[in-house]
DNA sequence: GTAAAACCTTGATTTGAATCAAGGGGAGGT
DNA sequence: ACCTCCCCTTGATTCAAATCAAGGTTTTAC
């Protein structure tokens, strides 16, 4: 049985058993990748590591919620995923060059299991089924970069928020309506705009009929017509 | 020995043992690439495949260029990678999902090899020296996404175009030159804007004794202020 | 439960860059 | 060498969204 060279407390292979990229793993696997994960706990808004930082192993999202971002000089910022439980972050040094591309910081108090990078690439070396499971990771977040990339540079606000509420209508299971998992200013943050034109969109196609807004929900009135909008779409 | 299924030649090992992926494989499982691999001669401005398309394995710049881009509905360009020999391309729908997140056109005439998928996937996770080579790959490119996003939200375009000159001039080893290998046209949907604004930041660089531009060639004059202005900086 | 702190909205103004428009310069083909 | 086409430049104008400014509202903390 592996105890937690922290906390030192048994780390229950449950929890890893029911993320993504563990699925497939034989039972021995999953002891070996117990025995070497660390839990740590963080309070909302706690700064997990920083753009630039030495990596040295891999995070997984317990419970709770972070963000990976990009602060500008003078204090801009752009996030670039926004991860919840079961997600894995901070691959990249562990695989490529030694620091990150970007930083990490809770949105919620949160549990982050830490793997540590050396013990982390012999098991990966050596079981197959992880290393496709972990290429296919990157490979969806490499698909997912170039949808962000494309709506920076090609699409404009009305069009990336309408996307925004799209996808989020497919996440959660209540058609018809949603609801902001996150603030307005770090919905800003995501599509690369501000509070104020978040806040003056949201009206706009509130105006149109497209929307109904209510502080944190929003019943989606017109779903092909935010379908038109997220595409090509101009507002109004 | 092996015969390439296509064109009937015979596929030299000794071009893919120069591909920094297969780096580190035995002279077995090169010879096992060279077997599966097919060899495909484009003219300049040919499409290799399509955002959408079904895709089928992945693709090596054996020489010429190639850019990775998406196009918007009204045809504007914002180009994602630009490769040149020795790179892999085509990689995400092997590991996941099933289409191109983004086309790929060559800028010049060029050889592509093209792996196909399964015997790809059947040796890469027989192999941990490739997948391990993959992972590294992706990540880099996840790297290089993460500063292209930061660029195209957090920074403006003079320091987009600067941060694109200092690139050069670190892949290039000519100090204080660097030679554009791409159109200004290009080169703006590169870093996300239009020719005309391109014309009209450099000619600015210019005034301000930064650089000195000839055509294709430019003359990097102030380094310290091209730092200054790709990381920060307003111009003028 | 109340105060403080975030967060959000709305209006006025500015601004960076796109678009529209037209003319100039090179490179490639005949 | 000449013509054509494409690429690039320059100027005038427009436009989307940022910024600046101030007031209102919700959430959090004590």
């Amino acid at each position: 049985m592996s105890v937690n060279p922290i906390t030192g407390e048994v780390y229950r292979i449950d929890i890893l058993k029911t993320i993504p990229l563990f699925s497939g793993l034989t039972g021995d696997q999953l002891k070996t990748l117990a025995g070497i994960a660390v839990r740590m706990a963080f309070k909302r808004g706690e700064i997990i590591f920083q753009d630039g930082d030495n990596g040295n192993g891999i995070y997984i999202v317990e419970s709770g919620k972070i963000k990976i971002y990009k602060l500008s000089l003078d204090g801009k910022e752009q996030i670039l995923h926004i991860f919840g439980p079961g997600h894995t972050f901070g691959e990249v040094p562990v695989f490529q060059g030694k620091s990150f591309p970007a930083s990490a910081m809770t949105l919620e108090p949160s549990d982050i299991v830490f793997l540590p990078r050396d013990r982390f690439v012999d098991l990966i070396s050596t079981t197959p089924a992880l290393s496709m499971n972990m290429l296919a990771d990157l490979s969806r977040r490499l698909r997912a970069f170039t949808i962000q990339i494309e709506a920076l540079s090609l699409k404009e606000v009305p069009a990336r928020l309408a996307a925004y509420i799209l996808t989020l209508s497919k996440e959660q299971k209540t058609p018809g309506q949603v609801r902001l998992p996150i603030s307005k200013a770090q919905l800003a943050n995501l599509i690369g705009t501000t509070p104020e034109t978040i806040s003056r969109m949201l009206k706009k196609m509130g105006d149109t009929g497209l929307i109904d807004v209510q502080t944190k929900t929003i019943d989606i009135l017109d779903k092909d017509g935010l379908i038109e909008l997220s595409e090509s779409g101009r507002l109004q």
